[in-house]
DNA sequence: ATGTCAAATGGTATTTGA
């Protein structure tokens, strides 16, 4: 099972990027954020004409997060069932395995109100994944956090922002403490990987960027992970979003008849 | 002078947010 999570800024001007990614790539369910949509809006029959399924959370001018699948989408859940006024997060299981889509809001500066709701945010993603049943779980997302000093280009230059503050840090590491995988940073641990390159001054081109998607999973996805890569290639060319898709391929995973796989079949089972 | 995107708006530029 292929499972893949992009900020895409805009799924309106991003449309023709997404859907030929799609068909390059076929992965099995992609996360996206940022669709800046309404669900009236949503382009669901150009993305079905490729084979996927949406079930989209949108509000419009900000944020939006969406869900794409191409073995099926079902108990869809949007937003945390409380008062949270923003569309930043979107559940569904597919093929047996929980995902969530999460675009964690961006804090702005330190001493903004809303790093205050970043924070109480993260806190309630604590609580979501902390509360989670048993099975194949995939938090996915741009978490707007760059884990360690390695997921940033220059941490001298990021001191006092946000991103990467202890406090930001704590969160990502206690949604960790629930049982949940940093996947690339696991398969990967000293490689300096990132996810998103700012539109100025040619960073993508310096390679000035963090790592602030990621794909947090269970520990029996964790060992059944072949690969998990920041597929570069895509931040590349005409009207790109500025972060590049995050991919994770996984063995053993697959649709039985509707229910999850077995969490005993150990690594390899077909 | 971070200097680039994207969305929305009494708008053919500005603002807001990232």
């Amino acid at each position: 099972m292929k499972i893949a999570t992009w900020n895409v800024n805009s799924i309106a001007a991003r449309l023709e990027r997404v859907t030929t990614w799609l068909g390059d790539e076929r992965p099995d369910v992609l996360l996206i954020q940022e669709t800046k949509s309404t669900d009236d809006r949503f382009p669901a029959s150009a993305i079905a004409e490729v084979g996927y399924q949406a079930a989209h959370y949108g509000q419009g001018q900000w944020n939006g997060v969406a869900i794409l699948s191409r073995v099926g989408i079902e108990d869809v859940e949007r937003g945390f069932g409380d008062d949270d006024p923003e569309a930043r997060i979107i559940g569904a299981t597919c093929a047996g395995v929980r995902v969530y889509s999460c675009y964690v809001p961006n804090g702005r500066s330190l001493d903004d109100p809303h790093y205050g709701y970043k924070l109480a945010w993260l806190g309630r993603l604590g609580e979501l994944a902390a509360s989670r049943a048993p099975g194949p779980f995939v938090l996915g997302g741009d978490f707007n956090v760059a884990p360690t000093d390695l997921d940033c280009w220059d941490p001298a230059s990021f001191f006092g922002a946000t991103h990467v503050s202890e406090p930001e840090r704590a969160a990502i590491r206690a949604l960790e403490a629930t049982g949940l995988v940093d996947l690339v940073r696991s398969l990967h641990p000293d490689e300096p990987t990132f996810s998103w390159w700012d539109y100025r001054g040619g960073a993508f081109h310096q390679n000035h960027g963090l790592r602030i998607d990621l794909l947090l999973v269970d520990a029996s996805l964790g060992k059944r992970a072949r690969s998990g890569y920041v597929d570069r290639g895509a931040r590349k060319g005409e009207k790109p979003s500025d972060h590049a898709p995050v991919v994770a391929e996984f063995d053993g995973v697959q649709n039985v008849g509707g229910s999850a796989a077995s969490m005993n079949d150990g690594p390899g089972v077909a």
